[in-house]
RNA sequence: GCUGACGUAGCUCAAUUGGCAGAGCACCUGAUUUGUAAUCAGGCGGUUGCGAGUUCGAUUCUCGCCGUCAGCUCCA
């Protein structure tokens, strides 16, 4: 017999190979309509799937973390029904839910439309309205290579499948998988999803393998929630780089440049803000050095990217040679390298760093390029230290006071590395910096360092960038920000309006004093309502709007609105105006709605 | 690279079954002199991404190329 413990301490005895389903209807019948799932002894199962262990029992109701992901992969199953109803040639392939929601593959003749999705949603629906139960059953290995004998996808599964593996099968009214579950009870359960969009997806993710057809959905327990989860995509497409970066006029993207972006006069001034940025935290402790952008092959061929890196070079024509014997930098390490290689070093002049902004070309694959955040060309702070002993990274790392990882083996090219992932306002992780130790490249550039007992040693180097590219970084930024920059980030950060155009040699001196102030300031003295201009500087939002009228001409001051205050401006004199936003930019504060994330 | 969708004025988008390519904003000119999110009028602006093909006729249909977007093992 097993023993269960009910979360108020009571115990059931029941004999193995009950069913969960039994044992929540015996509790109460109302908790075995909210029944997602049961959890025992800490594992997540169905109520379909007989009791082999006893533990802790409890009822997953859907307010329950781990009742979602059931009810989705549910969802993945009643998609593939309706799927099959409607194509009955669709091979179907696996249909796991995933973060956000759920997808299923299939392998069909021909690709799936939008107006195939609009019907597989609506047959989703019907589907749901027959309340088919999901009925598991556990079968034979030949049982199940003979249930699923003409869906090639699926018999390579089973194949993999180990000698011990329980082979479970799960069907939905017409609809029979092989799955491993947990599901609800029946279809009844998905009443709030939505199909997104189709994808081509390789099998299995191997680009050898054929392309399959993807098709992507979410799905919540309520309106509510599904409401809100399609809400959060809209927002996020709202504040899209490249939305946000068109309207804020920071950079293009040309047909004739793929994935290398062309900057503005903001983009460059924000781009050089951070660069600048970035220069001042190194406060000289990195020695900055710019080196050639383009080096002969020799150079990859001892770095060892000619080898394993060749595909993702640019690699340059020799007129001389005829040969494609040069190639554009896709890192900086090398070239750090050949200069520490100029003289010799003192154990006394370690560590030794090194840094340079220089921009960098990777060939990416055409398809992998997206805004700023992948391109094939960027520039990074690549930094690189060569120090004595391993035990240095470590040290740095405590150094940050935050907690840290070794992931060790996953810098497959150099060796262990840790990185940095940083999440923004909408909750998106992104992965910027990274800290990577190298044994080998200062074995293949014999780099040295002679030692307090005057024999030559081999210093250790560490790839170290903070911000990843400048580019991804920026894209980040934008959309954490959604284009309202704090001031100091800002490209034009104050906008000086006259009321009328006459006024506009009155409100010359208040531009000039910010200007004098190291602000970036400019006048809109265009022939337009105020209203106009104040409709503009709100939507390129700029921080900080000036209104000069006969009234602050006279007295000397600025009617001052703050980006995204609406009417509430206030009044103050033209020095304390110039004072206050030069400190702003000084400590280079955040917006208000930022202030309590720092 | 692969699969699918998309590509019309600087931007956002229209254009019945193939029949002379349009609007708003931006820009230019003029009027207006504006007090906190779009003043009015007029004007300029396009080899419909590029190249072939089908057709009397192509933005529309077909093919190729270029670019953009969504994705491309969060494992039955």
């Amino acid at each position: 017999m097993l023993t269960l413990t009910l979360p108020d301490g009571a115990t059931r005895e029941v004999a193995p190979g009950t069913l969960p389903k039994d044992v929540v209807a015996s509790i109460g019948a109302g908790l075995l309509r909210a029944a997602i799932a049961v959890s025992v002894d800490g594992e997540v199962q169905d109520l379909a799937t007989p009791l082999r262990k006893g533990g802790a029992f409890t009822v997953i109701t859907n307010k329950d973390p781990r009742a979602l992901p059931v009810l989705r992969h549910s969802g993945a199953h009643i998609l593939a029904t309706a799927v099959r109803r409607l194509r009955p040639d669709a091979k179907i392939s696996f249909g796991p839910a995933i973060d956000d929601g759920f997808y299923y593959d299939f392998e069909v003749e021909k690709p799936f439309t939008p107006d195939d999705l609009a019907a597989f949603e609506a047959e989703m629906k019907k589907v749901v309205a027959e309340k088919y139960p999901f009925v598991r059953e556990e079968v034979s290995r030949e049982e199940a290579l003979k249930r699923f004998s003409d869906d090639q996808l699926k018999l390579e599964r089973i194949g993999d499948l180990g000698p011990d593996e329980v082979i479970s099968t799960y069907t939905d009214g017409p609809f029979i998988d092989l799955c491993r579950g947990p599901h609800v009870q029946d279809t009844g359960y998905l009443k709030h999803f939505k199909l997104l969009h189709t994808a081509g997806a390789y099998w299995r993710g191997d680009e050898k393998r054929q392309m399959l057809q993807r098709i992507y959905a979410t799905a919540f327990f309520s309106k509510e929630e599904l409401d809100q989860h399609l809400h959060r995509l809209e927002e996020a497409r709202k504040r899209d780089h490249r939305v946000v970066g068109k309207q804020l006029d920071l950079f293009h993207f040309f047909p004739v440049a793929p994935g290398a972006p062309f900057w503005t006069p903001r983009g460059t001034q924000l781009y050089n803000t951070l660069v600048e940025f970035v220069r001042e935290r190194q406060q000289g402790a990195f020695l900055e050095i710019k080196t050639p952008l383009m080096y002969h092959k020799s150079l990859w061929e001892q770095s060892g990217h000619w080898g394993k890196y060749k595909e993702n070079m640019f690699l340059v024509l020799d007129n001389e040679t005829q040969e494609h014997d040069h190639s554009l930098k896709p890192m900086n390490c090398p070239s750090h390298y050949v200069y520490y290689n100029v003289g010799k070093h003192s154990y006394r002049e370690l560590p030794k760093r090194f840094v340079t902004f220089d921009p960098l070309h990777r060939n990416e694959l055409s398809g992998a390029l997206s805004g700023l955040t992948r391109v094939r060309q960027f520039a990074q702070d690549d930094c690189h230290v060569f120090l004595k002993a391993e035990a240095a990274l470590k040290a740095a790392l405590e150094s940050t006071g935050r907690p840290y990882e070794l992931k060790a083996g996953d810098g497959a090219f150099y060796g262990p590395k840790v990185d940095f992932d940083v999440t923004d306002s909408i909750g998106r992780a992104w992965q910027l910096g990274t800290i990577q130790l190298d044994y080998n490249a200062p074995e293949r550039f014999d780099l040295q360092y002679v030692g307090a007992d005057n024999a030559m040693h081999r210093p250790v180097v560490i790839h170290r960038a903070v911000s990843g590219s400048f580019e991804r970084f920026i894209a980040i930024l934008i959309e954490h920000f959604a284009g309202a920059f704090p001031l100091w980030l800002a490209p034009e950060q104050v906008r000086v309006l006259p009321i009328t155009n006459d006024l506009a040699d009155a409100a010359r001196p208040v531009l000039d004093a910010l200007t004098a102030a190291g602000l970036r300031a400019t006048l809109d003295e265009r022939n337009e309502t105020l209203n106009y201009r104040i409709r503009d500087g709100e939507l390129m939002k700029i921080p900080y709007l000036a209104v000069v009228g006969k009234r602050e001409a006279d007295e000397g001051t600025v009617a001052l609105r703050a980006r995204g205050t609406g009417a509430k401006q206030e009044t103050m004199s033209v020095a304390a105006f110039v004072a206050k936003l030069a400190e702003e930019n000084r400590t280079r504060a955040l917006p208000a709605e930022f202030k309590a994330e720092q």
